[in-house]
DNA sequence: CGCAATTAAATTGTATAAAATTTAAAAGGT
DNA sequence: ACCTTTTAAATTTTATACAATTTAATTGCG
């Protein structure tokens, strides 16, 4: 037996997989997606891309950097999905006249016009879930906690 | 106003990133899963090969399918995943000698041995994450099951 | 048996993700 | 004004993800 505080027993089961919030996590946030896929596809988006509207419908006129920042995603993957988007004539990308480095994403009247196809989205996406609002809503402010709590600086 | 039983309003509601918890989750599981990165590049593994070896550690000689079914990913990801493992030598991918449509995955000498060094990492990461092991333990079990409601068939 | 249906991997094509680097513009100090 | 530093996007590279299709092996039914 092991003196320490932490035993090799202890040890072992923290790398179980059904221990691990991170891997339950990363798994329903892929099988969540997945649920979304046949929805989204009678408008033509995927999920990211969904994500990215509703941010704009939100509100638009922002930068990448702002954009980024609500969606927790960089330029890396920004920048090639605001071009598809940008191609799909949804969005317009231009330059900040004040300062050159910034790019700033607005709505297309289409863009804007794809809010109503998406309305129904949730209320569906709800029904086939098989959660009430009640779980629904407390499980994503605790998540919403956790985020706050991993989120890099 | 509408006389249906769901307004404009609460249909725009339900349209905000905040409100979303499929957004929340998958927003966190990136986050999360960049806590890893400094932690995995020690030994040498992206957070989907570390989760995959977490599966192997606890059962081998496994086919890809029982693989699959356990980290929720199909063969589409897993083929180039395991590949990659295998030429880094910490796993094998040999055909079923009963049924050759069967991939079995063993771990080598090298891919058991790296468990000793993956020992360590949930107790690191637990302390850099500032979260107490009883909201790990209740949020892992709540969204365990909802993972198991919104997994499809 | 003979063959249609099923199954397991692999492949193909498209779309993310993110680390690391590069480019260009703006800010700030001297 | 000059130059170092910072900042915002874009680019490069590597690694997922997954839908859809293909290939090859096995099953099951008449």
């Amino acid at each position: 037996m092991e003196h320490g505080n932490v035993s090799d027993e202890e040890r072992d089961a923290a790398l179980k997989l059904e221990n691990q919030l991170c891997f339950a996590v990363y798994a329903c946030s892929r099988e969540m997606t997945k649920l979304y896929h046949p929805l989204l596809k009678e408008i033509g988006l995927t999920y990211t891309q969904y994500v990215t509207m509703l941010a704009l419908w939100e509100k638009d006129q922002v930068t990448v950097k702002e954009l980024g920042a609500r969606l927790y995603l960089d330029s890396g993957t920004l920048t090639p999905l605001l071009k598809k988007l940008e191609s799909m004539g949804l969005i317009t990308r231009s330059r900040h006249k004040a300062d050159e480095r910034s790019v700033i994403i607005a709505l297309t009247k289409q863009g804007t016009e794809m809010k109503e196809k998406a309305r129904e989205i949730p209320a569906k996406l709800y029904g086939q879930s098989g959660i009430s609002l009640e779980e629904i809503h407390s499980l994503r402010q605790r998540i919403t906690e956790l985020l706050t709590k991993v989120q890099q600086p």
